[in-house]
DNA sequence: GAGTGGTCTAGACCACGAG
DNA sequence: TCGTGGTCTAGACCACTCG
């Protein structure tokens, strides 16, 4: 993992970034790199290449490679670089401690929205789960998840009560690598307010999401519903073209 | 632009995905396409990664190449493939008429916090820009926007009227290609209310974002204020590790 | 014109999955 | 074991920027 020659290049550059080591804000050029690093000039664009998506340098065809200033003056915002999330199990929230309450756990009939979403038949069951999550005690988000059971036969209430992204993978050896997220607001409702605090005129947070395995099985639709203080997605976006 | 190698290649792919010209939901092995369309395995590497990031293909070691299933099934939600999203000039309405009315337009001295994120100095100036925008004549966005004078001293409320980015690609020569995002909740206040047609317990989506140009350099700082029912982002993430 | 990043090639070898 | 995608190389040529 850590042995691949373009991630190492990578770190190094970035560590380099982050001592200031390259003055003017101007990276060397690829070939110089190259010849520096002793690699073909092909993994010095590929480690660029990530940096650069990363919003951490900028290349430029016929001047040069440079570093974000935002990067170096501002780092903190880059936590989530390239599109990374507060989502579900991975949720970045410094010291703070996260728990987890079951509100609901059962295994009924798909509806036609979650067979949709889950490439499931008629007559496939998921599982329904509802939680409470809480951050040092205060809730924050309320989130409904479906999995078809086809998938995961022998998930319980007790995984259930911790990850169930970390029970796939540390027991099924399957990783959930990719989603597909949509974003948006909404007044809070009666039960909004009832389990996470909120008064009636303050909203929540709606994240959905599709969960993708390795192999590109839909793994779980999930539906979350996020105290508006606790909302706070960032990202790197590339406007380019050509879609 | 559209002579590219991988880019006609992945455009093909993608065409013949659509037309289910693939059976099984599997595309041949690199191998095979590399020799098929006569081009490197190199550049059909390259134009099948583009599609994977996409989300559109899932690439699987050991096994093959092989279609997401939902984005045959649910390919409207794809036009925000790869993190694309609704911001300032580029939203996506569909067939639904735009426009825009300019509430404030001056110069001003940038406040700690433009400074900050814009790299200027204390004796810097800034334009400020409010506007409203519409989508057949209702309003759905109040945005505030900070432009550093000396980046783009000839702007006038006539072009602040339409489009600031396109009057910098077209007369300016510089394209703004990526841009840092936050997305967050709030409560409308009387301002929103007033504006947006927004009842009390109705809340807004806030969307901040420091745009850059193609060398690097932050060109604006952006607040917006949207209405809820409007407020919508989805996004294709990719949750793998290395950061 | 010199220097830079962008594209593309041809080929070697590795790591993983499945039969 | 074989077929697959992943990594890496060395080098050619192109396109853009700038002095």
């Amino acid at each position: 993992m850590a042995d691949l020659v373009y991630r190492s290049v990578m770190r190094d550059i970035k560590q380099k970034i982050l001592k200031n080591q390259y003055p003017g804000m101007r990276l060397p050029d690829e070939r110089t790199l190259s010849e520096d690093y002793g690699v073909s000039r092909s993994s010095i664009k590929r480690a660029l290449g990530v940096l650069a998506q990363q919003g951490i340098i900028f290349k430029k065809r016929g001047s040069g490679t440079f570093i974000n200033p935002l990067y170096l003056k501002n780092q903190s915002l880059f936590h989530y670089e390239g599109s990374n999330l507060g989502v579900t199990d991975s949720f970045q929230l410094d010291g703070k401690k996260q728990s987890i309450k079951l509100l609901d756990y059962q295994v009924v009939p798909a509806n036609p929205d979650v067979q949709e979403e889950l490439f499931l038949n008629d007559n496939d069951f998921v599982y329904q789960i509802k939680r409470l999550r809480l951050i040092d005690q205060q809730p924050f988000m309320i989130e409904t998840g479906f999995i078809p059971i086809k998938i995961i036969p022998t998930l319980s209430p007790a995984i259930v009560d911790s990850s169930i992204f970390n029970y796939l993978e540390e027991s099924k050896g399957k990783r959930v690598t990719k989603s597909f997220m949509t974003i948006s607001v909404a007044p809070s409702d009666e039960n909004d307010q009832r389990l996470l605090g909120l008064k009636a005129t303050e909203p929540v947070g709606l994240m959905g999401g599709v969960f993708f395995l390795d192999d590109g099985t839909p793994f779980e639709v999930s539906n979350m519903r996020i105290h508006y203080q606790y909302m706070k997605y960032s990202t790197f976006v590339n406007l380019d073209q050509e879609r």
